[in-house]
DNA sequence: TATTATTTTGCATACGATTGCAAATACTTC
DNA sequence: GAAGTATTTGCAATCGTATGCAAAATAATA
């Protein structure tokens, strides 16, 4: 049952070397003769020697391990994040001690704190904010920090996000061009970056064309808040004949809301857009609109700069925004052809 | 930049007593005085010092550390679990580490490795069968397995499951109470125990019945696979008047290709039943029948099976099936009441 | 073949904590 | 207050590996 443990010094001796020998033949890079290598690579296999990863750590410091902490699983988005970063990590030889942010919130300050503990080599907070005292501890420990899908205006950290302004235009513009006249806005927190960003592009670029918001409602990046909102929203005589929807996860529940529990024709009496391009949107029962996160760029950017920061400490942080595309699908309808 | 980092000798040198007390005052249940305790508390927080788990790891032979294995992220079941399962070992101080097997799929047994190196103190894996190799190499270590939504004929390991056998049960004498004659199956993953669990209950119920399988065709638990299954079950002038698939995931793809491809009434015209109640199973656009995987208590089992395991090696390896309701909704028509 | 340059190897130490042991201190009890 | 018991505390060894250094072995050069 309680069986020991292979060391080192075990296949040392099996391969009649010496403990440094050992090591040297598992270490990439260091210098140990063909010959050696042969019998310390036999004798391990003999004894099914593998060598203990934090024990190494504990001497390179480096753990090999990435921290993710993560929120809002329930929107796919982010499962589909995790997914793409773990195995991007895995690949490079890192990998990725998970730490849920959901019910935990209020203080994700705590969370990073027991992250730190693992001695972590970097990590990825996918849409979640951190106080500044934290940015400093992580700082000063040197574990580079970096946020995904969502920005923070302090430059300790870098952040990968879409953009999220442009997005908002996008959608501002494409509505319009539908002949849209009453344009609703379905918030999510108040807080996140994204939102803002979101809301900001898509408000401004109404005003451009003389337009403001018809009704604005907050969901919060979550259902029963969405559908909530959906009710306010559309409840009186005087209805949006379009609703921008910040999140797709969200849109679903307002497309349920108005299609089965008002009794509203999508897109005839009323167009839906969403954010984010999850797989669920591409389906015929929703067949959002939305505008794509492309998460796999996301995810290859923000695990580039990890390695890079970690490699090289001096890499300063940086903020990027990448492009995503306004996927036109059924749920708007489109009087006009966008122009471009 | 490149700060030192502190020790728990710097504390105790800042405290004015010895390393080991230091340590005495952060390990519970060491004896320690409450003076020396708070002296060392202060100090500590004033330079703001934690353990390092890694270096406590080597000592203890313990590492706080769960490695998980998942597959089939893109099925709202597993995030769901994922996130359940994360935030309870947090609970208990444990920590999950994520190994993606999807895309690596092939050579679990890899995978398992990896997650040897680090020493983990036990091996969650959901949806994922493993060779007996690799149960051996984890046994000789004295690391603990559970298999989550699988099991396996390996007395080994633990395994949670739902009741897959009763579940497809339920689905059968349901679909036959609700007066359907001509019942098609579209199957997951032959390998996966779970299909076989679910398929062979269904089936058995339907013998009892003096009925047998109108149809069948496969979808491996995968969107495009139940696609095009659904188109070739659906194709003919002879179709099914219901379906069973093995998944809500899937169930959804079928829905749409009824709906929308091929256009049939649900559940006027077929009624379909899938398995899981993922949280889109609920929502209006589908408002799926389907057999509930109660994937909290589920988690439940999954954790504290493996602490005891953990706590205790002796802990004899247990299968556990979890009975879960069949949850009626608008998919399926409903001829008759189900008699209980 | 002798000499020098280059690799390979073993020794010993370090990483940052835990823990058995024995000495020192504190607490009881008479 | 002395003797005995119970707690604290420091010392030193330990976990499994990496690595600087010097010695040994090998390769290269003349």
């Amino acid at each position: 049952m309680a069986t020991k443990k292979i060391t080192s010094l075990e296949v040392a001796k099996l391969a009649g070397v010496s403990q440094s020998a050992v090591s040297r033949v598992f270490t990439p890079g260091a210098s140990a003769s063909k010959k050696t290598g042969e019998k310390v690579r036999k004798a391990a296999m003999e004894l099914g020697y593998r060598p203990n990863v934090l024990a190494r750590s504990l001497i390179t410091g480096r753990s090999r391990i990435i921290g993710l902490v993560v929120a809002h699983l329930d929107n796919y988005f982010y499962p589909e994040a995790l997914e793409l970063i773990s195995n991007a990590l895995q690949k490079k030889g890192y990998h990725v001690l998970v730490f849920m942010a959901s019910k935990t919130s209020g203080n994700i300050d705590d969370v990073v704190d027991e992250i730190l503990d693992y001695q972590v080599d970097g990590i990825i907070l996918a849409s979640v904010a951190v106080s500044s005292k934290l940015a400093s501890r992580c700082n000063a420990r040197g574990v580079p920090v970096i946020l995904f899908n969502r920005s923070q205006d302090d430059d300790r950290f870098s952040a990968i996000t879409s953009d999220n302004i442009l997005g908002g235009q996008k959608v501002a513009r494409f509505l319009i061009a539908g002949g849209h006249k009453r344009i609703g806005y379905i918030a999510g927190s108040e807080d996140a970056s994204t939102q803002r960003d979101r809301e900001t592009g898509f408000v401004e670029e109404l005003k451009q064309h003389g337009m403001s918001l018809y009704a604005r409602e907050v969901g919060n990046f979550n259902v029963d808040e969405a559908r909530q909102a959906a009710h306010k929203m559309f409840s009186g005589d005087k209805i949006p004949d379009a609703v921008f929807v910040a999140s797709d996860h969200m849109a679903f529940a307002v497309m349920d809301v108005l299609r089965f529990e008002i009794g509203l024709k999508i897109p005839e009496q009323v167009s839906v857009v969403g954010y984010d391009d999850v797989p669920v949107s591409s389906w015929p029962a929703y067949d959002l609109t939305t505008v794509r996160q492309p998460a796999n760029r996301m995810v290859a950017e923000t695990v580039s700069m990890i390695l890079e920061c970690i490699e090289n400490k001096k890499t300063k942080p940086r903020q990027i925004k990448i492009d995503g595309p306004l996927i036109m699908r059924g749920s708007t309808r489109m009087t006009i052809q966008l122009s471009k």
